[in-house]
DNA sequence: TGCAGATACCTACAGGTGTCGGTATAAGTA
DNA sequence: TACTTATACCGACACCTGTAGGTATCTGCA
């Protein structure tokens, strides 16, 4: 679950599917279709035709199950995202990881709690900075 | 200097220009283009094409200054950073501010000072959040 | 006055994306 | 067995994106 394809970009949508894939586990079109067409209208063979994507640009693998196929992720969440981030962090704040977090409080803001607990992650990123 | 247009998403190239207008405060396509160049090899025409297209949709201004077009922005840096940002956090992490700085700080890690200008920043987020 | 260089406009094209319809097949059900 | 319901595959279409060539115009300099 890790040789990231060689990053050409995910769209929103494929995001979109990607995020509810790795909720899954694994999953059928159906399945992915279905917790979909709960948030916006979008016909079945859309996400196949997505899905079938996906799956032929190396992000989501593919089994077969009784007639059924059965996709899973082929890259891991925690990975994939964080590559995002970081293209991110290149492209529009040219590499500061300060500069995306300034936008991001400045447009969200943070509650007390939330800030306590970040305030944690960062003492602990600081700290095994030298694991990665 | 405001109206975002309804947001339909910059591309990274798209982003790229926009940098660098931003950065320049007014430039006409020809400066863009040598700056753009300056880093990759690409043609005139097509920042030229880039920044006509940002033009119709709303996020470059230009005026004529004699036989050139002048270009501007015609959004704010820091809000539309911020809304590129915003909603990274609402498709890839579900509204979790924190999942993205998480993602982040795996990705990149952190050095001492940068954490100390974060926690900073918190802080003063925090404080601040009810501004909004 | 004539040419080089910058500029803009028009057009094109391949590849990606989001969207499906049509059709065939398999499985479960009346 | 016939019908309904999933599923998959093929193909299509419009729009966006990155890329750029061709051409006409303008401007400054030899």
């Amino acid at each position: 679950m890790d040789k990231a394809p060689e990053f050409p970009q995910l769209s929103e949508t494929h995001l979109e599917i990607m995020n509810l894939v790795w909720q899954a586990g694994e999953a059928t079109v159906g399945e992915i279709w279905k917790a979909l067409a709960g948030r916006r209208k979008v016909a079945r063979n859309t996400v196949l035709t997505l899905m079938e994507r996906l799956e032929k640009k190396g992000w989501l693998r593919r089994r077969v199950d009784g007639h059924v196929y059965r996709y899973s992720a082929a890259v891991g969440r925690e990975a994939t995202l964080g590559k995002i981030v970081g293209r991110l962090v290149d492209t529009a704040f040219d590499g500061s990881t300060e500069g995306l977090m300034m936008a991001l409080l400045d447009e969200r803001g943070i509650t007390p709690s939330e800030a306590e607990r970040i305030r944690v992650m960062i003492d602990k990123a600081k700290r095994s900075k030298s694991k990665k």
